[in-house]
DNA sequence: TGTTAAGCGAGACGGTACGTCGCGTCTTAAT
DNA sequence: ATTAAGACGCGACGTACCGTCTCGCTTAACA
């Protein structure tokens, strides 16, 4: 009976958070200059997303590309796909700070901390299945627990690009890719 | 030629900024809060540290925890003590949130990278030891990329712990073990 | 479109303003107290009055006081009446100060001179209205020059009053009449 | 049996003082702005004179001309020497600010007042010369109340100067004078 | 096809924190 | 003992955002 939330405004507010984050990085990024740029009031924002946090959450959703998922053939291959496709979105010195931010929020808000979760796995689709994919041809052993091995996977990528925040180059990415394989396939 | 600066004012507010971090996290260290709590006034603060954040550096380099590097006869061994020691201090919810919050400024700011980098490196110190007493005893093959080695060592710990912000339980502790002590003895 | 400007919080500062300057004088006169006193927080304050200044004026403007001017058929009896009202006003020592705070910022800034302008020519309505009466009666040379009559009839009031900082007594209330009266009726 | 407060410091301050009063009036004038200046330190200034008021007394003390008082052979000409002389001095707008912002402290303090008495005192010598010059050439009453009378003299042109912030252009001196003239020379 | 509840822009409001300036007091070392 | 230098506690300044609130105006869904 009454008037539904305006898309357009959403979009508006979206947009303009993007737009701040690539301009400003996460600091600049305030309610205040989101309504500002968008033009949509500052109440209106608080409508749509319960705090800053969430909008921001809401607009890197949209950024973070689609990871590919291709079947190459061999666990290498589709592991060097996904993998790739992730180190490619962390080129963006934003999108880094942009994670953390979030990741800082998860620590202390548990709605928050499920949203981000849910972010992650679906970035880390293609992950898994090339993982599966691995198990289906043999190459990988079934009994394999498989959220170890995908900490196993990421670890070392998370570690260079975000903790040590060098870039991973292609050489160390085949020497990452020769050592996760090994251990990926080798049996007990 | 003038007074020097109170060291008994500059150990107050430290103290009181580490107070601020463990009551209240990061999030709730401030300026305004550091001055309330030490009683030292907030130009003063200025005055010792130019910013906020100068200060929490300074707060931060005297948290940083001991991590122990026992010889126990073998790499695993090693290793379980000192990623032990590793998870043991990650269990404080603080001690999680001021990691990242580092992190996030080391993003963006260069002397908190610096002292991230350094904190880092010192809390890396038993793994590095850990690998090179395993090169010693012909566990590991000498040529291996150290740094590589501690990326894939730290990585699946990183995940579980920050980014999923779960516990590690024993079981899941050793199962890694297996994986990383498997992949950095395992011959090409 | 927007919410209007609280007039509850607008009488809320402005009576805390003429309550400090009673209180404590002018110099009394700060934003944080009119904040700390009406209740009203202090971003407030720079919305409705976009400095101390134009809140001091505000307050100010409503502490004006009357000023009588009866007709007492004679020029004598009327510059008395005039006359003996602002010098009861300026009993007050708050009142001279806030007179002199205002009197220096006239100096400087011209919305201040323009403020104090005012209010000096309605404070000296009576003294205006006492000359015209003594000319249409008369007393005084219809081709006088009003506003040099102004300034010696209210000078050595005002040179004893502000300046020496000295009550004026009754003895030399009329002893400076006479004078006065003499200097406006003495035909040339 | 110690070493006397310097001379050269002292003077360096109110030089500075000066200077600081020509260059951005009274509001710029700060034991701060002072110090710097004059390369003296804060306390010096503290030492010398108990407050910033204090020293903006003594500054002004050195900056007002001394009024001349020479015998031009009639009361008139003896006003129009002595008052011009003060006219002169009260057209810098610096001079009249200073003299606003301490006839403000000498509303309140009464050292202050004191001080200010005796610096005004100093400047009407000039005017107690004239009038004392009438009385004994015969042209003013010998029982005048000189206090009365300086009022007199004064205030018209305090009012024009100071309250009014007009000058006192020769016509309007001329007007003045004759009605001060006549004033003080009529006999009841 | 009105009615009407919600959405919306605008911006006021009470807060907290910021970083700066000036104050008056103090503590040094140097003269 | 005076000085230059500057630390110290303090209080005020004006600004930026925050999250909540009050306004009128607009608009879509229901009666």
């Amino acid at each position: 009976m009454a008037r539904p939330k305006s898309a357009a405004a959403r979009d508006k507010m979206i947009e303009a958070a993007q737009e701040i984050i690539r301009d400003q990085g996460v600091d600049g990024f305030t309610i205040d200059e989101v309504a500002r740029r968008s033009g949509v009031a500052r109440t209106t924002i608080y409508r749509h997303f319960g705090s800053g946090d969430d909008l921001l959450l809401a607009a890197i959703d949209h950024i973070v590309a689609e990871v590919e998922a291709p079947d190459t053939g061999s666990l290498r291959g589709d592991l060097r796909a996904a993998i790739g496709s992730l180190l490619d979105a962390s080129r963006t010195p934003e999108l880094r700070q942009v994670f953390v931010s979030i990741l800082r929020r998860a620590l202390v808000d548990d709605e928050f901390a499920t949203a981000f979760r849910a972010a992650n796995d679906q970035r880390h689709v293609a992950l898994r299945t090339a993982i599966q994919r691995g198990i289906a041809r043999g190459e990988v052993a079934p009994d394999i627990n498989i959220e170890l091995a995908l900490q196993f996977v990421q670890g070392p990528f998370l570690v260079k690009r975000l903790i040590e925040n060098d870039d991973v180059t292609d050489r160390e990415f085949e020497a990452l890719l020769d050592i996760i394989v090994r251990a990926l396939t080798t049996r007990t």
